[in-house]
DNA sequence: GTGAAAGCGCTAACAA
DNA sequence: TTGTTAGCGCTTTCAC
């Protein structure tokens, strides 16, 4: 057979077939009305032929294209991967393909990118990014729908589909008191951080519903063990007792736990501990495993991109859309695990 | 000025500047010879209307379309994404858009998209993975080059690029060496993993070279924190005697070192320790810091895509090619970093 | 220096 | 049932 020289067309596929372009290709895509053998011999021709129709020439008619663009305003990392992995899931079962742009944080590069997903004529666009900052639009009066995933618009007009960190921090709070706490501390990433922030505030207000208040204000620090582990030295130096620790973070409460330990502090007997992400390489290597709060990050992704197939289809949903978090039990909470092991 | 209802097209443009479609295409091409008066005319014409040439209309006469497939043939996990990220850095910088697909260890799947990719013509295709072993070609005489980026293909003659592991556990013991350990035991990942076994055979090579032998033989287990630690209680309750670990992975190495300062080791005195793959989450939170071994899977991607790159332009480069490892040096095997912090 | 026309690969009217 | 034709948006001869 040898390497193929150049794709097959369809004019090469109604020749071998005997018949007319036009012919083929109705043939090929099940139009108007043929004989049955006709068909096949088409058919035949162009699996002998390799063909496959072009995507290009194809959507000169049609005007779509059926490709979306997913540009990342930051670099690509731990958390823009699930998302775009549940975007690319989405979008392949609507028959689309994705291109991946890579913004690296600089904003020259992302509206290349943006003049050259527009050039390709792509049918919509996912912006996706590292924090889950509002940022400025990627651009006004695009001839194309764009969704926000994980990161948000400054524009509320724009449709953003975050995860609900309130919400999972709410939730943290709540398992914690549902175990018997109520001396929780709170140990967190910096707090020029949004994420942070929202979540800190969340806890305090979830604590203020019950008539209770963290038994010392947030520790914001940074995002890592180490911080975890020197958060806790802090902790004990102080008088304030304490019988849980939430974490903005796996890593910090992964941190956190190791300091703990190290003080003779049992988890979860004597301290509760909760994290925050869900990221399995954390939350295994734990001594206990580490109960944690899933931002559930590929359903968020595969979310943004139904949405967007939705625009493109003509029914956008324009604002901010929370996507919920969900608690998961280990034993850093509860003694023994919840979760019963398969035979 | 309201949300463009479609694309504007050169014919749009030319009617604008008062000139004809080909006049307007030269203009925008900077082919031909025309007055700079024209020339400029259209130039403003299509910046008026947000003119952005149809890329798929363009590609239908070069031939090219300017995009490569990139194929992950397992789920898109830690070492995919730099790989990735290389990739398409050097593809961007030559002009090239990406079509990312996610396999998700299905070969129907994968074969889904090659025919998609082959649809929308695009000019190359880079295949990855997850793990270094070789698997089956992603097509037979496909009319578009394949470049395998750290997987590799079976079939000889396709053009892999994959890492040089057995150059960087050879690395690794030489470093121990260097630092005065003779004594080295090795721990790793499940022996049925192409990477684990690779990376043990060299480490055995290398000391075979200087005379020596490994303690013990390597210790195959999970590539998890919790083997680490385990081994580690394997090696101790065994009455061999080490001054030296080099583990298959930083997940190892770290769980290597929490057991060894629970049992009063210390390392870098007692035990010096390195593990595999630089990972920036492991190699910080380790106490002490830990010294890895890098695959400089970022400069893989990037070396593939040029490959690519130059396959596509006619210049391709067949077989299998090792790209180097890098040794970075922490406090895990000498007492004070060598690496100096900027002032 | 500029315009008219052909053609890239394909689809969809309309004829035959 | 099938073939012919026009046209999607663009580039590129070749006349003018």
């Amino acid at each position: 057979m040898g390497k193929l020289e150049r794709h097959a067309t369809i004019a090469d596929v109604a020749a071998l077939a005997g018949v007319s372009v036009g012919t083929a290709s109705k043939a090929l895509n099940g139009r108007g009305s043929l004989r049955e053998e006709t068909r096949m011999r088409v058919r035949e021709a162009a699996r002998q032929l390799s063909f496959e129709a072009n995507a290009g020439a194809r959507s000169l008619h049609s005007g779509r294209t059926y490709t979306v663009g997913m540009i990342t305003t930051d670099t690509i990392g731990r958390f823009s991967i699930p998302v775009l992995m549940g975007a690319e899931d989405a979008l392949g079962a609507g028959e689309m393909s994705v291109f991946l742009c890579d913004g690296r944080d600089d904003p020259i590069r992302e509206q290349y990118y943006v003049k050259t997903l527009l050039s390709r004529r792509v049918d919509g666009m996912i912006v996706t990014g590292r924090r889950t900052e509002a940022r400025a639009p990627i651009g006004a009066n695009l001839p194309v729908p764009v969704v926000y995933a994980f990161i948000s618009s400054a524009d509320p007009g724009d449709c953003s589909v975050v995860p609900d960190e309130a919400g999972g921090a709410r939730k943290a709070v709540e398992h914690l008191l549902a175990v018997g706490r109520t001396r929780i501390a709170h140990i967190t990433g910096p707090e020029h951080h949004n994420s942070a922030r929202v979540r800190a505030a969340a806890a305090t207000e979830r604590l203020a519903e019950d008539g209770l208040s963290l038994v010392a204000p947030p520790l914001f620090g940074g995002w890592s063990e180490v911080w975890g582990r020197q958060a806790v030295g802090i902790l004990l130096a102080g008088r304030t007792e304490f019988d849980a620790v939430f974490c903005g973070s796996d890593q910090i409460a992964r941190g956190v736990c190791d300091a703990l330990r190290a003080a003779g502090r049992r988890v979860p007997q004597d301290v509760a501990l909760i994290g925050f992400d869900n990221w399995d390489v954390m939350t295994e290597a734990c001594q206990p495993p580490l109960t944690s709060i899933d931002l559930d990050l590929e359903g968020l992704g595969r979310s943004a991109a139904q949405m967007l197939l939705a625009a493109i289809n003509g029914s956008p949903s324009p604002g901010r859309h929370a996507h919920p978090c969900r608690l998961v039990v280990r034993e850093s909470t509860v003694r023994e695990s919840t979760t019963v092991p398969l035979p």
